[in-house]
DNA sequence: CGTGTCGCGTAC
DNA sequence: GACGTACGCGACACGG
């Protein structure tokens, strides 16, 4: 027997919307019942396997139900705006599904379920009908008509009707004529409940048939009510009725259920965004090679791919063997892949492959094309071709494209990154090639997938080039993205010097250390117990010990620094642990990690700067993260000790003074701000002033901490609470301490509320170069969501100015390397730490740098107010700060 | 045994 | 929960 499956869609919505947190997708648009109505649409699908769907939906507009009984669902409450939008979504969804839709003005999707099951329930079909609306229940038969919960994955028969209601189910309209359904506003008679209405029908059956014999009716009360109500007993059936008076003239064939179409599923999956569900559900296109793959295995047939492509812009990749776990220095490659329109070819290395071009051979005939810098070059990763580049001795010029960098201007916040595979989804909905996994990897299949992805390329830099000067964002790509490339290629390239004896001394003295710690702690606990175990720790604290809880995480009790502060007023032990905690970090993470990190081949570690990880503009660092190795605490110096400068060389170090509440000044225009930078004032004794309201000179240091944090919270959009926490004050003093600082600085105020309404209005914020970033979370219903977005939103154009600032510091600073013939022998840049560079500075030009990179520094931008750095200079990392 | 998530702590 | 942006460690739960 065939199954049809006849689904409410406005119930399967509505529960959708409800059991989902909101999210929303890059757009601001909420997608939480458009993605849980998509998966329970995939799980019936898949649950009931059908071989025929209907789906209906309501569609707003008087029914005849409001026409006859005016409080007919009056009390439900109105959608919520977050959810309206989403319902054509849903219909796309449905459609791209290939599934009928049934609905008209004036229905609900209950009137064609009825007249749908009416019309094809004698067709001898087992006919489901998916909704979790209780009305429903009178349309069960078990001649073939069974409604179906999805939620409880329960299958309704006759029998589990009755035993719900203690009615058969097509009494179910008489029943809710007298009990009457809240939640559709249907009145029934008042004072007859479930039970009662269950037994009369029991007793006479219909509503018809008790109304007939309405005198036979006991006891006298219920009768009374009966007759006193009959109107809106009878109103109620009728409510309660279908109205199968639709247009269902369909034959059945027109509901077979079939393939998706493909391209509209594509379509409106990526408009929501869900990646995932896209993967799953559609097959992706592969980037086949448009022509011949040249294979260019000798000197003379990559010189002739040459000859055919010449002057022409081209596309180049490279193919790595493991990009991740090889370092920038030595990285292995197995070819290089070139498309320049029709014209294909791939490089294999005989060093890597076995057989083709020896890598110094190829690079030699390559080096006039890369380095001629009217060839434009479009690639996935300059910073990776740079590096190749450099470190075979080939200058790198005329890089026009990198798809992953402008993909990230274009949406920094993208999730899963914005690696070649996932922008080419994005934007041409292809997927490369995958090569052949295993040892022997023919080259045939490696070219195929290298050329896949250079063609990709090629296909991506038109449509990402025309995006990026439709958004504003290509000058922010050409003169300051694509040139940080290169320099983040050279610093990685150049690394910088460890003494790993220093470290691991360091890490011997720790050792000792810890393992002092270690006795005293299982003494003081009275057992031995994973000092490092949270759970453990939290065990111990709170029920072997009887220590008082301070806060809560997702999992149990927290046992973090502030927690066992709190903690070791009361008992010795958690000092101890906030102390073996530091050092433990310490020699983990900056100690021992640090030391498997120093390259054999150099003596120095190279860390990865990623350029298109951060929401603000920032980079990042990794493998090591030298971007936060510890400045304060006992063993900090210690560390930063073991970084040094090469011999005949010193570290410089030049960081941006105050920068993130320099550009709060400048956007906020407030008076007050801009007069204490513009006297060069110590910015946080004059906010202790104003907020404490007390003469400068009177300011204490305690006065001048609570300031400063007060500024830091400025910029993170901290809340009250937050303060109180930061500063261990009551919220009340911490509103007040807040309070007081927006009515002195009402500028900041201001720009506050601005910067909020416009993030809200358009959807993004911007810096002041024009760096974009996405905030959904304003756009979505959840108060939660919506505080968050407004701090983001703050925070990001102050972080995202001053990551631009230090970009194009980093650009115009090198640049003035070339032009005063600072070479590499005299300079490099070694660090970028969010707004502080590192120099290694040849000892003789140590004063002509320092001056030149303060000049530059400051010189970036003119805001409204200076900008000042401060530049230090020493042997070691531990000096210079 | 590897993988993903959590709690925690480091930097700016 | 309650302060923005990162990275990474060890513990632990989970799944093959």
């Amino acid at each position: 027997m065939k199954k049809l499956i006849v689904i409410d869609g406005t119930s399967c919505v509505y529960r959708a919307f409800h059991a989902i947190p909101e999210f929303a997708n890059s757009k601001g648009l909420t997608t939480n019942a458009v993605y849980g109505f998509t998966q329970t649409l995939r799980k019936l699908l898949k649950d009931l396997s059908p071989d025929y769907v209907a789906m209906t939906f309501d569609v707003k507009g008087a029914t005849f139900r409001e026409e006859v009984y005016e409080d007919y669902k009056a009390d439900r409450a109105p959608m919520p705006d977050t959810l309206i939008p989403q319902i054509e979504h849903v219909k796309t969804m449905v459609r791209a599904f290939n599934i009928p839709i049934f609905e008209a003005a004036g229905f609900e999707a209950d009137d064609f379920i009825g007249a749908l099951v009416d019309r094809f329930k004698a067709e001898n079909l087992k006919v489901v009908v998916v909704t979790t609306d209780k009305d429903m229940m009178q349309l069960v038969e078990d001649d073939g008509v069974t409604l179906y919960d999805y939620a409880k994955a329960k299958e309704y028969k006759e029998a589990d009707v009755m035993e719900k209601f203690g009615v058969a189910p097509n009494h179910i309209t008489d029943f809710i004529a007298m009990a009457g359904d809240k939640s559709d506003g249907i009145p029934g008679v008042k004072g007859i409940g479930l039970k009662t209405a269950a037994k009369l029908i029991a007793a006479y059956g219909s509503l018809e048939e008790i109304y007939s014999k309405i005198e036979e009716v006991t006891p006298k009360g219920v009768q009374a009510k009966l007759v006193a109500e009959r109107k809106e007993a009878e109103l109620s059936k009728h409510l309660a009725t279908f109205n199968l008076d639709v247009d269902v003239e369909v034959e059945i064939e027109s509901l077979k259920l079939k393939e998706p179409d493909r391209d509209a599923l594509e379509s409106i999956l990526k408009e929501m965004e869900f990646g995932k569900l896209l993967t799953e559900l559609v097959a992706t296109k592969t980037r086949g090679a448009d022509s011949e793959i040249e294979i260019l295995d000798s000197g003379d047939k990559l010189k002739g791919f040459l000859g055919k492509i010449s002057g022409e812009d081209i596309s180049i990749t490279l193919e790595c063997i493991d990009l991740e776990a090889s370092l920038a220095v030595d990285k292995r490659i197995f070819g290089l892949a070139l498309a320049e329109g029709e014209h294909l070819g791939f490089v294999p290395f005989k060093e890597t492959l076995g057989a083709g071009l020896g890598e110094d051979e190829a690079l030699e005939i390559l080096k006039p094309l890369l380095e001629d810098d009217l060839v434009g070059k479009a690639t996935d990763d300059a910073k990776a071709l740079y590096t190749y580049c450099s470190a075979k001795g080939v200058l790198l010029r005329g890089v026009t494209m990198d798809t992953s960098i402008a993909s990230y201007l274009i949406n920094p916040a993208r999730s899963g990154g914005h690696v070649l595979k996932d922008v080419a989804f994005d934007y041409l909905s292809l997927a490369p090639i995958e090569r052949t996994k295993g040892d022997e990897a023919g080259v045939d299949s490696i070219a195929s997938s290298a050329v896949s992805k250079v063609q990709l390329i090629e296909d991506l830099t038109p449509i990402l080039m025309d995006k990026l000067k439709a958004e504003e964002l290509l000058e922010l790509f050409i003169e300051m993205e694509l040139p940080v490339a290169r320099i983040l290629a050279e610093m990685e390239l150049e690394g910088i010097k460890v003494d790993g004896g220093r470290l691991e001394a360091l890490a011997v003295e720790l050792a000792g250390e810890l393992e002092r710690l270690e006795a005293r702690l299982y003494e003081l606990a009275g057992y031995e117990f994973n000092i490092k175990s949270p759970k453990q720790l939290s065990e111990l604290l709170f029920d072997k010990l009887g220590l008082k809880p301070v806060k809560k995480t997702k999992t149990g009790y927290s046992t973090d620094e502030s927690v066992l502060t709190e903690l070791s007023k009361v008992h010795e032990l958690p000092g101890d642990i906030i102390e073996y905690r530091g050092l433990s970090k310490l020699k983990s993470t900056y100690v021992d990690s640090l030391l498997t990190l120093i390259s054999p081949s150099t003596g120095r570690v190279h860390t990865s700067f990623n350029q298109t990880i951060t929401a603000t503009g920032r980079l990042s660092s990794s493998n090591p993260n030298l971007q936060n190795i510890p400045v304060k605490g006992k063993f900090a110096g210690e560390v930063r000790r073991a970084f040094i400068a090469e011999e005949g060389f010193k570290f410089l170090s030049v960081d941006y003074s105050q920068i993130e509440l320099r550009i709060v000044a400048h956007f906020s225009e407030d008076e007050l701000l801009l007069d204490s930078f513009n006297k060069e004032e110590d910015i946080h004794t004059r906010t202790a002033g104003e907020v404490f309201d007390i003469m400068p000179g009177l300011v204490t240091s305690e006065m001048r901490r609570r300031a400063k944090a007060i500024n830091f919270g400025i910029i993170y959009g901290m809340g009250a609470h937050g303060l109180a926490r930061e500063l261990d004050i009551s919220m009340k003093e911490a509103k007040k301490y807040i309070d007081r600082y927006f009515e002195r600085y009402s500028g900041v105020k201001e720009f506050i509320e601005r910067t909020i309404e416009e993030a809200a209005e358009l959807g993004y914020t911007k810096t002041l170069f024009g760096r974009r970033r996405y905030i959904p979370e304003l756009q979505m219903g959840n108060d939660r969501s919506f505080k968050f977005g407004e701090r983001i939103a703050v925070n990001s154009p102050i972080q995202g100015t001053a990551a631009d600032i230090v970009k194009a510091a980093m650009v115009n600073v090198e640049a003035r390397f070339r032009e005063e013939g600072l070479g590499t022998d005299k300079v490099r840049t070694l660090l970028q730490i969010h707004d502080e560079l590192i120099f290694e500075v040849r000892g003789e030009e140590l004063d002509r740098v320092k001056t030149l990179v303060c000049e530059e520094m400051e010189r970036v931008v003119e805001l409204r107010v200076p900008i000042k750095v401060n530049a230090t200079v020493g042997a070691d990392w531990q000096k210079v700060d």
